[in-house]
DNA sequence: CTGAAAGCGCTAACAA
DNA sequence: TTGTTAGCGCTTTCAG
């Protein structure tokens, strides 16, 4: 291929920019400022012990800028036998904004440092087998290191051909251990959640929960229980409604709740969607938030939390953060600047910060 | 790196399955089978015209599947000059969970080609030079082709070496024309949310509409008027406020929509925030919906319109069919099976469906 | 029916 | 201070 034949003349068409289909390499660049492709490859990459007279150096940078020359990676990779690139699985990418908030987590990282990100999207509800093939895909394009994430806090069991490469799980815990993972702080961001309401001046507080059993139903229930024993407030009998995690389990939790004799000034909720749901059974049954009940959710779903009237004071969960994280981590380890199986005893655990909007008031009295 | 110096003995554990850090390449296959570096490569990719016999293809496979051989993908790429993965720059990718679903639409019409997806996030206010640099960081990854996608609706202009590999753009326009593209049928969409209302039996029907200066909003609007006028009504001088597109926004206009003395019974609102914005506006001003107001939006964010209350009957943008659509035509392209020239004197436009919950009813009386 | 060998674009010993 | 050359793992022409 590439010009075969033809070219009698005027191969050069002007002395412009080179706009010529075939792509140009280091040995052009060399060919054309008279040294070697070695030279070349020294000088574009800054090699240290390279010696290259300051003369030379300017001469190849500057006809390799004027070629348009830009390096081939692929060849680079098969070379040096690293690629740059991250491997991402990431389950449910468009059901939930949270994945989002973790791929730029990961893209920003990775790029900062030179590296690149592939993506597979995969069903939570995936075969084991057919992830092992997301893992395998990935493997075969020589990936340096793999990044896998989930669209909620969970424990999984991990392909076991992702041990064949740095890895480290995002928003996850493999249940096998024995795998970095980062993970939020449950417990704490139910704790500061809590924490509102208790700083607000509430005493009678309650909590709608989720389910479904996964690490956060647990860990926030007992943040919930913790923060109000810590404030002399018996948090071991305090009001809990569970439901389904939507809008509307929220709402039937929440009318359980509003109904109880000692009705709860301060509502500690699941998460946002729970929270509109207790919105709506306020409004029907004519409470007031926040003038006759303070509301506190979870996740900071921007898209309920900030357009619910009033807007929803809410945990945030560190999603950007996990996967900034874990991708600093993941490059540490590829770079050999840290060894991911001293990581890997336990999850580590990042802060849920509190985001206050306008649910939360002093209690009436 | 890997298995410096050691090893006196026992580099070989057991003869079970090769877990040895070295990858095992073509070369070991066929060693290992006895047969040549061809034949291997031959038989695993089923080249049309290679003559091998049945016995040496069952043998090489056996032993391809014994040592756990996976191609290295570089090296394929490097030779063949194709690397079975697209660029897929996106703006703003956890902004909106729209890109989620493009990235998902892109994502699973690649994988059933055999194509992954290099993600590249960028900013919609990035500079020119720098979205040219994220082109340029996949030009050396040799990908063999690009989806440009945009979070909403608009026409950009883009990085001149965008046109050095087959291209395709999500959502967006090139304002400099001649690049294949994908957008929403807005006015279509239009004319089905209003179609929606005039089914209902509403004569009166107002518009909420967007004031920034986009495709969607001129659109909506034209089909918003069309489809009055084609049901004999008076388009042209019905009802429209508009605002910021946010539930504020919604709110601001519906109170002034609702303050007019010919107060429709039907309103169509540009987006789904906006009409939530309405949905708390009608609320104080006691008017209920859908009895004395039904309502349909645009965007089907399903995070709001499925959780407001009665369900937002809505229009959706078909942002997993416009990813979709887009890398079909990408491959189509990159495989020669399309000339994109040709489809890139106008958009391609993709129908917006209406999504029916609970928000439209029969005018009262 | 099967194999030897060239080369994709690059890096890194090793020589000069 | 610079150049020659051997691969990285694979595909593919061309000879057996």
């Amino acid at each position: 291929m590439s010009c075969p034949g033809g070219g009698t003349q005027d191969d050069y068409k002007d002395v412009g920019e080179p706009l010529t289909n075939k792509t140009i390499g280091i040995k052009d660049v060399a060919i054309a400022a008279g040294v070697s492709v070695t030279t070349v490859s020294h000088v574009l990459n800054d090699v240290a012990y390279a010696r290259v007279s300051p003369e030379t150096r300017d001469k190849v940078k500057a006809v390799a800028e004027r070629l348009g020359y830009g390096p081939n990676r692929l060849a680079q990779a098969l070379r040096t036998q690293r690629t740059g690139m991250l491997g991402l699985i990431s389950e449910e990418i468009a059901t939930t904004p949270h994945a989002g908030r973790i791929i730029l987590g990961a893209d920003e990282a990775a790029r900062a440092r030179g590296y690149n990100l592939m993506i597979i999207n995969t069903s939570g509800a995936a075969s084991l087998e057919s992830r092992r093939a997301d893992v395998e895909a990935l493997l075969e394009r020589r990936v340096d290191g793999i990044l896998y994430a989930t669209m909620y806090h969970r424990k999984i069991t991990l392909p076991d051909n992702l041990s064949s490469v740095p890895a480290v799980l995002v928003d996850s815990e493999s249940l096998s251990g024995n795998v970095t993972s980062v993970v939020p702080d449950e417990e704490g961001g139910a704790r500061i959640a809590v924490g509102s309401l208790l700083d607000a001046g509430h005493t009678r507080i309650g909590f709608l929960n989720n389910t479904d059993d996964v690490p956060a139903t647990h860990e926030r229930l007992r943040g919930f229980r913790a923060a109000l024993n810590e404030a002399g407030l018996d948090g071991d009998n305090a009001p809990v409604e569970a439901e389904h995690s939507e809008v509307q389990g929220g709402y039937v939790a929440a009318l359980r709740m509003f109904r109880r004799p000692d009705r709860p000034t301060g509502l500690f909720c699941y998460n946002d969607r729970m929270a509109m749901g207790a919105y709506r059974a306020a409004a029907e049954m004519g409470i007031t938030i926040p003038g006759e009940l303070s509301v506190v959710g979870f996740d900071d779903q921007e898209l309920i939390a900030a357009n619910i009237n009033p807007g929803l004071t809410t945990v945030a969960l560190p999603h950007y953060e996990m996967g900034a994280w874990a991708t600093e981590r993941l490059i540490d380890a590829i770079e050999g600047k840290t060894n991911l199986a001293l990581l890997a005893s336990h999850p580590t655990i990042l802060d849920c910060p509190l985001v206050e909007r306008d649910s939360i008031t002093a209690p009436r009295n």
